[in-house]
DNA sequence: GCTTGACCCTCCCCTTACGTCAGGCCGCAG
DNA sequence: CTGCGGCCTGACGTAAGGGGAGGGTCAAGC
């Protein structure tokens, strides 16, 4: 009767390491040592280490194992209690990150068509920001606009992309332009602005009634996640964003007042 | 343009200690220092820090968040991919534990309606191994006998335990006084001592015809912590289990050939 | 009696993602 | 000039062991 470390790790399907790691924070110490110094694990011994095993599957702490080992009034049941509640907030918490991991693989999936090489040809230096793509889409999922944006997105190839881009480049130098002389936000040029803005979002993602287009520029003031995507944060300047904002916004209230508005096709 | 550490801190919900952790292991470093030595953070490092808490959320390692943002090239879907697998695998996991909890609980709660006190009280050394009892719950509680069993200690009182555990410990002396005399397995005054156990498990728990008690002998063999709470290891012996287990089977047979048994009640 | 290989012992450093001091510099208000 | 709050670096601690160095022990084969 007296086991030695190895046998005793084999059959418990733990390491040795392990044996002396409960041995000297005094967990599970052997019932006696060999004249050798070798530990001697009795049968006690292996009972004990089976209930060690059984809390530690549970996630306990080794420590609080000791607790409830230590003395038998101890309250099992209430650890066992707590420990389950805990249990099922983790369960919670670990669905939600796979529902979030979900939504940012759907958005790198359909997001765009281009193959890695060729995102970074185009995009460059305004890198993806999945981090708020991924909030995007969980925002905003259930919106109709948002759906044939990601669509239309999704069916751009290269080429697409590139005059895509090329487009939106243009247009950040002349905002820098107007930013820079001092241009009101809802003075003409800036509206102008605005209002391309607007067309270029129609044209490549989807159509941009006033309504949808102040929900855009609040986000762009809102987030600077979103107004990244649209001027590179080293292009940026203080109060830009909310320039771009202010600009739209007028557009819209200028839109709005000159009567309705018989969409016409790009 | 530049916010210090304590700024970005407060402002991103973490640490100074983390961007001093983050800027140290290189995974972001501010764009600039102050004369003085101050971090200054800019917008970029703002952005950066931000696809960083988005991947940390998600459970990612900082030294796989480090390759991930380090060339855009990178394979960022195939990450999230397996992340979300492994995610699963660990929901499925705490699933399975949680349920091992809710056995375990199950188990305390019914098993003896003892107070702590008293079951120290009345069971001493032979504590309770909640890790064999919660595995039985688990392999048997679709069984009537057991379920009967249960239901029956649930109703034991303080004094019905007493005396339980007393016709107990006298069942235990007899056992060790015929296996030390070396009475074989199958002899009568063993198979006299397995009915008697049978009698005991009758009265206390539940009717045990001969297939039951071979059940229960069967595991008496294979798992020492069932024969732990019929013998304490400190009374035990080498092959005292597989004696008994032989015993009752011995028993079994031996009232199966005398013949249809009506169980007469006590 | 000697060697070999497997097993055991005790330190001791390493891991993750920071928390928590300790000792000292910087900048601004009174 | 003195405080006070914020910043710096450096060092140690955490949970549950992993891995290895350097050295003793055991059983077997020669």
């Amino acid at each position: 009767m007296g086991y030695t470390v190895g046998q005793v790790a084999a059959f418990a399907g733990v390491t040795v390491r392990t044996l002396h790691h409960y041995d000297r924070t005094g967990l599970l110490s052997p019932g006696e040592r060999s004249p050798a110094g070798y530990r001697r694990y009795g049968d006690a011994d292996l009972a004990r280490l089976q209930q060690i095993l059984f809390y530690r599957e549970l996630g306990f702490p080794l420590e609080e194992i000791a607790v409830i080992l230590r003395d038998p009034h101890a309250d099992a049941l209430g650890h066992l209690r707590e420990r389950q509640r805990r249990l099922r907030e983790e369960i919670a918490r670990l669905e939600r990150l796979a529902e979030v991991a979900e939504q940012a693989i759907e958005v790198q999936r359909t997001g765009v068509r281009l193959s890695p090489e060729e995102r970074f040809e185009v995009f460059g230096e305004i890198s993806f920001d999945l981090s708020y793509a991924t909030e995007a889409q969980l925002k905003w999922r259930d919106s109709a606009a948002y759906r044939e944006a990601m669509a239309r997105a999704a069916g751009h190839g290269k080429e697409d992309w590139r005059r895509l881009m090329a487009e939106a480049a243009a247009w950040r130098t002349s905002l820098l332009a107007a930013f820079d002389a001092g241009e009101p936000a809802d003075g003409e040029r800036a509206m102008d602005l605005a209002e391309e803005h607007r067309r270029h979002l129609t044209r490549w993602f989807t159509p941009c009634p006033p309504d949808t287009h102040r929900r855009v520029a609040d986000d762009l003031a809102a987030d600077p996640r979103a107004f990244a995507l649209l001027v590179p944060p080293s292009q940026q300047r203080p109060g830009l964003a909310a320039y771009v904002s202010k600009a739209i916004h007028a557009n819209a209230a200028r839109r709005e007042a000159a009567g309705p508005d018989p969409e016409e096709q790009p």
